[in-house]
DNA sequence: CCTATATTCAACCGTATGGTTGAATATCAT
DNA sequence: ATGATATTCAACCATACGGTTGAATATAGG
């Protein structure tokens, strides 16, 4: 259930016009209107953006009469931290254990055979 | 310059295919080959999915003899951890910031204006 | 009720993506 | 040199994506 989730959220964070909203949203909510009006595309397709983003579960879309005011969900990104910090610390500790195994062989550590 | 950069590694991740190659990598370098193997797909699909991850700067290719030897490149995360970072401690203070403001209000917040 | 506003829906378009297959390239082993 | 192995390249295919435009829906306000 997670793993198939992380698709949609590193997917929707691929676009900048999407960070660009979830940048505009960080600052507060704001209805779909305000957030199309500073991008150079159509109205629809920011709409179609934040269908995105909310189908990631990064934003949240509410009714609010003829408007729809939309909010990041901190929550949304629990799930992609997850992964990049257990990646990355997985990662840089091979390094280290590699930069370890380097520096205590005298001669050529021969990784290659 | 990193702002570009975060759509392809963003992208790169989005794919479970190329977050499993990710994954094997994690253990230790792997020739093309040996990554392919344990996949559904073809091996030229693996070795384009490895040229996605490469572009991206998640990875890297080495020519031994015939070979491929393909290594994670751990500073690759390092902008989207930083990105992620950002945003999640971002939004989690408003979130904060939100519910003190929800707390110490007794009547209606008053949000909207 | 009528009209303007806010938003979505639907249909369409060009391009990118992930996949395939078969040919091309380079290296190893005999 | 010859043949097998490892990998890429090129062409192709179906589908998804981001974009547009215009119609449809719903609410606000005179």
């Amino acid at each position: 259930m997670v793993e198939y989730h992380l698709d949609h959220v590193f997917r929707a964070l691929s676009d900048p016009t999407r960070r660009a909203i979830l940048g505009r949203l960080a600052e507060g909510e704001a209805t779909v209107g305000r957030l199309a009006k500073p991008f150079p595309v159509s109205f629809a397709a920011v709409s179609k953006h934040i269908g995105v983003l909310e189908r990631a579960g990064l934003v949240t879309r509410e009714a609010r009469g003829r408007e729809r005011v939309c909010r990041i969900n901190p929550a949304g990104l629990t799930d992609v931290r997850a992964w990049i910090d257990f990646h990355e610390r997985f990662w840089t500790e091979r390094l280290d254990a590699l930069d370890a195994l380097v520096a205590e062989t005298p001669g050529e550590p021969d990784r290659t055979r």
